[in-house]
DNA sequence: GATGAATGAGTGTTCATTCAT
DNA sequence: AATGAATGAACACTCATTCAT
C-alpha cells in the first residue's frame, strides 16, 4: 500500500510542484514528465489524464476534509441547538454557545488544514480549469445545510418553511464566508500554531457577524 | 460618429461572451473573430493583443470602481473616527456609527456594481491569466488602508505602532471580506434592487463581525 | 523636384531607419508607417510595394556608384595597359603603375562611398531578401571586365583566349575582393578622412596581391 | 541502432533543402514537415525549435571547422615567427616562409571545407537570422589573434603596443580576407580537386598582399 | 493625398494524448 | 512498466497588401 512505485511517486511529486507553481491550466504534463525524468507514456500508464493526475494529488485530502467539515458542523449545529437568540452581549453569546468547546473543534479543522497545507492550497487556489474548480462551493453547500439548522434555531423558527429569501441569502453568505475563513487561514498562516491563534480572531468575527445578523430588527 | 465602429462593437460583444463563458485563459481569439464574422487581422487592427482586448472590456468600469471604493471608504473612515470602541450593544454601535448614512454610501457602491454587473463579474471571476487576475487583491489593499485607521480608532490606539501582528492579520481579513461581500452581491443577486436589500444583511454581518473582533478580551 | 512631399520624405526617412536596424526582411512596413505617423495606405500611395520602397532609398546612390565604378576601372585599366608584368619589387611596381594617379581615383570612389555612407551600407549589408541582395555580385561583374583586360596586359597575353580556367578564377576573386575592400571601408571607417587613409594600406595589399599572382611561376 | 531514426533523418534532409533554398529566415518549418511527411509536432519532438534544427545541421561541421582553423593558424604563426620582414622579393619571401609546408596545411582546410561543402555553404551564406549569422566574424576574430602575432614579427615590432590604429585596421582586413578566401573557395569550386588548385593562386594573392602591406613605406 | 478598415495566409510553437513496442 | 515516436488541433500573433471612401 505504501510501496507506491518509485516512478509514480516521483511523478506525483513533480506534478505537485508544477500545479502549485502554475495552476492547473498552465501546468504542462510535458514539463512534469521532464522534471520527473520519465516520458509522457509513463505518466499515462499511471494516470488516465491530466484531471486524473490532479485528482490523485488531492483526492485523499479532499475526502478527509469533507469528513471533518461534516463532523465539525454537525457537532456545532447540535451544540447551538440550545441557544435561541435573544439580545445578549457578544461575551454572553460566546459563553452561551459553548465557545470554548467550539474552538476545540475548529482547531482540529485548522490542524487538518495545516497537516495537508500544500494540497489544500492546491485544491482551493490552483484548481481552476479542473473539475475541482468549484470544490469550495461544494463545501459551502455542506456547511450550508448545518448553518441553516443553526440559523433556524437561533431565530426561533418552528420550521424551514419560515425562512425568507433574505434568510436563505445570508445563510448562504455566512456558509461561504466560513469556508473563506479556512482558505484564508491556510493561505496566509505559515504553520498550525499561527493558524490556530489567528483563527480565534476570525471566529470572533464570524460569531459577531452571526449575531449582527440574528439581532437585526 | 456612432462613436464605435460596427466591427469593433461586434468584436467587443463577442469577446465579452467568450471571456465570460471560458475565462481569460481558455478564451480563443480565433473563436471571437469567427463569432464576429471577421478575420484575426481585423481584431489586431483594433486591439494590440489578447490582454488589450480584455482590458478594453473592463478598463472603464475598473477605473470607476476604484474611484467609488476610495470615496466610499474615505467617507466611512471619517464617519467612524468619532466612535472609539466601548462595550456597547450592537444596536447601540450601529446607531453610533451612523449606520443609516453608511448604508447610503454602500448602496451607491452596489448600484455601481449592478450598473456594470457583466463587466464586474468578468473582472472579478474570469480574469485569471490576464494582468487583472489580482485586481481584487489590489482593491483589498486600498480598503485595508482605511480599515487600519478605523481599527486604530475603535481600539483606542494612539498610533499605528500599537498594532500587533494579530491586529494586522484580522484587519487584512476584514478588508478582504468586505471585497468578498461586493463580489458575492454582484454574482448572486440578479438586479440592483435585490442587491441593495441583501446588502443590508451583509453589512449587519460585517459590523457585527467588527465588534466581535474589537470587543474580544 | 526637390519639393518632395512632406509625407513621402518622412516615410523614406523612417524606412531608412527601419531597414538599417533590422535589414530588409525583418523590417516591417507597419512599423515604418507607425513611426512616420501615417497609415499603410499612405505608403502604398507613394510606393508600389516593400521592394519599391527599398529601391527608392537606394536607386540614385546605386546608379551613381555604378557610374563611378565603371569610370574608375576604365581609367585604371587604361593606365595599366602600359605595364606588362616583369619581376620588379613592389615599390617599383607601384611606381610603374602610376600608383599616385590611381590613388587619386580610388580616393574619389571612397569619397563617394562616404558621401552616401548610410545608403551604401544599407545596400551592401542590409538588402538580403530584396532584389538587391546580389548587388555586390553585379558590381563584381563590372569590375571583372576591366580586371580581365588588366590581367591580360600584365600577363603579356595576346588575347582573351589565352586565359586559363585558373586565370579566370583568380580574376574573379580579385574583382570580388576589390568590392569587398570598398564594403569594408564603408562599414569600418567612420568618416571619409579615415576611409582615405585606410584605403592606402588596402590598395597596397591589393596591388601586392596582384603581383603575387602575376609573378607566380 | 541505425544511429538516427528514419523520421529524424528525413526531417534533417528536408530542413537542409529548405534552409539552403530560402535561407534561415524565410525557411518554413511547416514546409519542412510537409516535405518530410510528418506533422509539426514530430519536428518538435526531435528539435527544440527552429534554431536548434538549424544547429543540428551545422553544429558538428562548425566545431570541426573551428578546430581546424585554430590548428592551421597556430602552425602558420609558428612557422612565420622566423622571418622578420626585410625587403625581399616575393619569390624569396615565399621560400622563406616555407610556402610549401604552409600549402599542405591550407590544403587540409580546403579538404575539410569540401568534405562538408553543403553545410559550410549553409553556415556561411544562409544563416542570417539565426544565432550563427555572425559566425564568419567569430572566425575572423580567431584568425586575427594569430595574424596579429605574425604581423608584429614581420614588422619587427618588440610588442603589441607598437601597433598603430592603421596596423590594427589592416590586420583585421587581412584576417577578414583570409576567411573570405575560404568562403569563396567553398562556394565557387565544385570539388576538392578544383578547390585545392585554385587555393594556390589565392594564397599567392594573399601572401603578395601581406608583403605589399609590410613593405609599404 | 491619405485614411481606416479588413483580408487571408502565414509564422513558430505548445498541448494533451495515443500507441506500437 | 515504460519508452520513443507521432498526431493533429490549437494557440496568439504578424505580415504585406488592398480598397472604398
Amino acid at each position: 500500500m505504501d510501496d507506491e512505485k518509485e516512478t509514480k511517486k516521483k511523478l506525483l511529486e513533480c506534478a505537485m510542484n508544477e500545479f502549485s507553481e502554475k495552476g492547473y491550466m498552465k501546468a504542462s504534463l510535458r514539463n512534469i514528465c521532464k522534471e520527473a525524468g520519465v516520458t509522457t507514456g509513463a505518466l499515462y500508464f499511471f494516470f488516465k489524464d491530466k484531471e486524473n493526475l490532479f485528482g490523485s494529488l488531492v483526492a485523499d485530502t479532499l475526502n478527509g476534509l469533507n469528513e471533518i467539515i461534516e463532523n465539525h458542523f454537525i457537532e456545532e449545529a447540535v451544540a447551538t441547538e440550545a441557544l435561541a437568540g435573544g439580545d445578549m452581549s457578544i461575551a454572553a453569546l460566546a459563553e452561551a454557545q459553548g465557545f470554548e468547546d467550539d474552538m476545540a473543534i475548529a482547531r482540529s479543522v485548522v490542524r487538518y488544514l495545516f497537516e495537508h497545507k500544500e494540497v489544500i492550497e492546491l485544491l482551493l487556489t490552483k484548481s481552476q480549469g479542473s473539475c475541482y474548480e468549484h470544490i469550495a462551493d461544494a463545501m459551502v453547500d455542506k456547511v450550508e445545510e448545518h448553518y441553516t439548522r443553526m440559523y433556524i434555531a437561533m431565530k426561533g423558527y418552528k420550521s424551514k418553511k419560515e425562512l425568507t429569501k433574505e434568510d436563505k441569502f445570508i445563510i448562504h453568505w455566512m456558509s461561504h464566508d466560513q469556508i473563506e475563513i479556512f482558505i484564508h487561514l491556510a493561505t496566509h498562516c505559515k504553520n498550525v500554531k499561527e493558524g490556530e491563534k489567528q483563527m480565534e480572531n476570525m471566529m470572533a468575527y464570524m460569531i459577531g457577524g452571526w449575531y449582527g445578523v440574528i439581532n437585526r430588527k
